[in-house]
DNA sequence: AATGCATGCGCAG
DNA sequence: TGCGCCTGCATTA
């Protein structure tokens, strides 16, 4: 379930779990970081890194494992060891020795040993991230301003904004009532100001309570009057996948789109242009 | 059993 | 614009 949240988290979970330990165990059960795994065994978790949906976990002078999780890939920390699992796809199995925390990583779509230069190179391809401190939202701002690309198209960007996935792009638009279709020129230096502080808000509740909650108090079902309901990929949205349904404000049809070969959710009424 | 789909992205054409 | 890649889960047959 990978957006920014997920990686900032990450990096924060292994940080905690694995750098007071002098030795780890690393190992590639899947085999396709085998090689690199049998470098770093034995060695310590000197630093972690997020930018993005790019984690970084840093082994001193051995340089960085990078990992992008892709749309489907996932970390289990401890859980790995149940009748379910598949040890056969876990990608980078790191351990403490006496196995009191572990954590393992499968289907990523990059899990790779690099060099400081080239997780440099991976931060200057990347737009600033509204969860690290870093973060100069006046760049992003001026890329979206100086195109024509539609606005959804442009949060989605990872060299614009960086982190920002299908959730927090249709949420944050529909948060600001804006057309998923504006073009980035048309978005006025207000809009994108308050769009780029509620990413920052939404985006560190979501590291908090790790998962994307986007409905204001306001509009929850009981403060609605409404039966309570239950979204079935974690928090409280008002258009992601939510097609077809009635929005929670206004009770019009959200709508759906394939945009760049993702789905995009608005609600047509409270999303004009 | 087979198919489809997912909070991602890079590449060919 | 479409395809492939990585995996797991729900839905269909």
């Amino acid at each position: 379930m990978p957006e920014g949240h997920t990686i900032h988290r990450l990096a924060h979970e292994y940080a905690t779990r694995f750098t007071p330990h002098p030795r780890l165990r690393a190992t590639s059960p899947q085999g396709a970081f085998a090689a690199s795994a049998a470098l770093l065994d034995g060695h310590r978790l000197t630093a972690t890194e997020a930018h993005g949906k790019h984690l970084f976990l840093g082994f001193g002078p051995l340089g960085w494992v990078h990992i992008h999780l892709g749309l489907f890939g996932k970390v289990a920390f401890e859980g790995a060891q149940g009748p379910g699992a598949k040890p056969d796809t876990v990608r980078l199995h790191l351990a403490t020795p006496a196995g009191d925390a572990r954590a393992d990583l499968r289907g990523p779509t990059v899990c790779a040993l690099v060099t400081d230069a080239e997780k440099q190179a991976v931060h200057a391809r990347l737009g600033p991230d509204p969860l690290r401190e870093d973060a100069d939202p006046d760049r992003a701002r001026a890329r979206v301003r100086a195109s024509r690309t539609t606005i959804a198209a442009l949060l989605m960007d990872q060299k614009v904004v960086a982190g920002v996935g299908n959730v927090y792009r249709a949420e944050v638009l529909f948060r600001h009532g804006i057309d998923p279709y504006t073009p980035g020129r048309e978005i006025t230096d207000a809009q994108w100001d308050a769009v780029w502080q509620d990413l920052v808000d939404l985006m560190r509740e979501g590291v908090r309570l790790n998962r994307i909650d986007t409905v204001r108090p306001e509009h929850t079902p009981e403060a609605m009057g409404r039966p309570p309901r239950k979204d079935d990929h974690g928090g409280e949205v008002y258009v992601y996948r939510r097609a077809a349904l009635p929005c929670h404000l206004c009770g019009d049809e959200i709508s759906t789109a394939g945009l760049a070969a993702r789905n995009l959710f608005w609600c047509p009424t409270c999303q004009k242009a």
